[in-house]
DNA sequence: GTCCGTCTTGCAGAAACCCGCAAATTTTCT
DNA sequence: AGAAAATTTGCGGGTTTCTGCAAGACGGAC
């Protein structure tokens, strides 16, 4: 068996290298990749199928890395190992999941223990593993009790990057006053109209409001920002 | 002497804890704290002059730890140890840093005898030492060759926080046309006027793009959209 | 002083945004 | 299939944003 590791950070690295020689005895070779691209590549070389992965990474996003290793084999076994468990992340890896894949998704601030377990489940058993505070968000988000639709938060990507009613109505095919629509609800949802501080007359500038909150509440985030931004200038080139 | 280190992660804050005494053998206690509100405590508890902080912990930011133990004793000595050199941050640091002060701003990515180097020069020769990176910025930032003046920073902030027109002149004491006035250099400098991939008719929503593009250049990240929203707050309940 | 540049302010109009109302359409449920 | 619920769409109008034009105001340079 072999283990891939990307991760940006050398502490981090050397120290998730020592996690799984200790968890995984079987592990005859251990890799390392320091960024997402050098991690696709060494994936692809390798036909590795044990894979831990860092979120947010500097030169190249886990995400997007994971998504390319994923479409070349979608059997490909991924740990996320990430510093926090913000919704744009567990979105953004909910989303490119193939079906029946197993992963997991476990904090950087969890116990060894924790670690090395999530290691061998994924790894030997093909078990999903995800920590209790991604589930959480994962179970909200999901069922969308207090969390969003898809639809709310592709318009809440699409004021986000900046485009106007206008054009988010050309790109997802709607009309202009659909998307006001699913605007409304966003700001609904978001808790936009609150008058801070009960001062009355100040009132916010509701679309920008929107993606402040969202970014505060960690709905969105730089790495989110940056995907979507790449996706509409995809879109975008195909006319 | 006493160091007093600021840092979430424990991994490196070990490694920070060895560098300490490795650099400073005169260094005879070497306290942590893991979040910024820990950091303030022990800082006034053991009136420590010498603190090695991070920027970005989840629990309580590293620049608001900073302003408050600078509050209480200018004199002290701070090395800024962080992942990234974000303008955000930059700027965020340099607003803060009391006349005269000594501190410093390194990169994690930064060799160990850069660090070293640096703990050295300012806790001992109480030097500013400012990694190339970060020195880039600063310059380019305060002398606005290419960079923002503090009035247009102003306003970024303040529709980046989602407040009317109307709000942000109130609350800069400015007409409603004053304000208007700079947002138009603000789109200006950010070039928000691209229609990107040159497609004619695609333009953006100014106020919200230019939130974005802010974001995308990191002029604008979680903590220093965090600060802002806590400055409104102070300035909103002072009426 | 005068001149020049920058900053501020008002006015006015075009465009965009926000939203209530109501009809048409699609989806979901039984 | 038929009813209920949710979405979509058009219309209309009130508000906000964006911008050009032009008239002061402030400050420094000569």
């Amino acid at each position: 068996m072999k283990v891939l590791i990307v991760e940006d950070d050398p502490l981090h690295r050397s120290y998730l290298h020592e996690a799984v020689r200790s968890a995984l005895p079987e592990c005859e070779q251990v890799l390392e990749a320091d960024n997402g691209g050098a991690g696709e590549k060494l994936a692809r070389e390798n036909k590795s199928a044990h894979v831990v992965m860092d979120l947010q990474m500097s030169a190249r996003n886990g995400i997007e890395a994971a998504r390319t290793i994923w479409k070349e084999r979608p059997d490909t076994r991924i740990l996320f190992w990430s510093n926090y468990a913000d919704e744009a992340y567990v979105r953004g890896v909910s989303r490119i999941v193939p079906p029946g894949a197993a992963y997991g998704y476990v904090l950087k601030s969890a116990s060894d223990d924790r670690l090395k377990l999530a290691l061998r489940s994924i790894f030997i058993e093909s078990q999903c593993v995800i920590d209790r505070e991604v589930r959480g968000l994962q179970q909200k988000s999901l069922g969308h009790a207090n969390g969003f639709t898809d639809s709310e938060y592709e318009v809440l990507m699409d004021i986000a990057l900046g485009l106007t009613d206008r054009a988010i109505a050309k790109r997802r095919n709607l009309s202009l006053r659909s998307v006001q629509n699913r605007l409304q609800q966003l700001y609904e949802k978001l808790d936009v109209y609150q008058p801070m501080n009960d001062n009355e007359e100040s009132r916010f500038n509701l679309r920008a409001r929107a993606v402040t909150i969202a970014f505060l509440r960690k709905l969105l985030n730089y790495s989110a920002l940056e995907r979507a931004e790449a996706e509409l200038a995809d879109w975008h080139s195909g006319r």
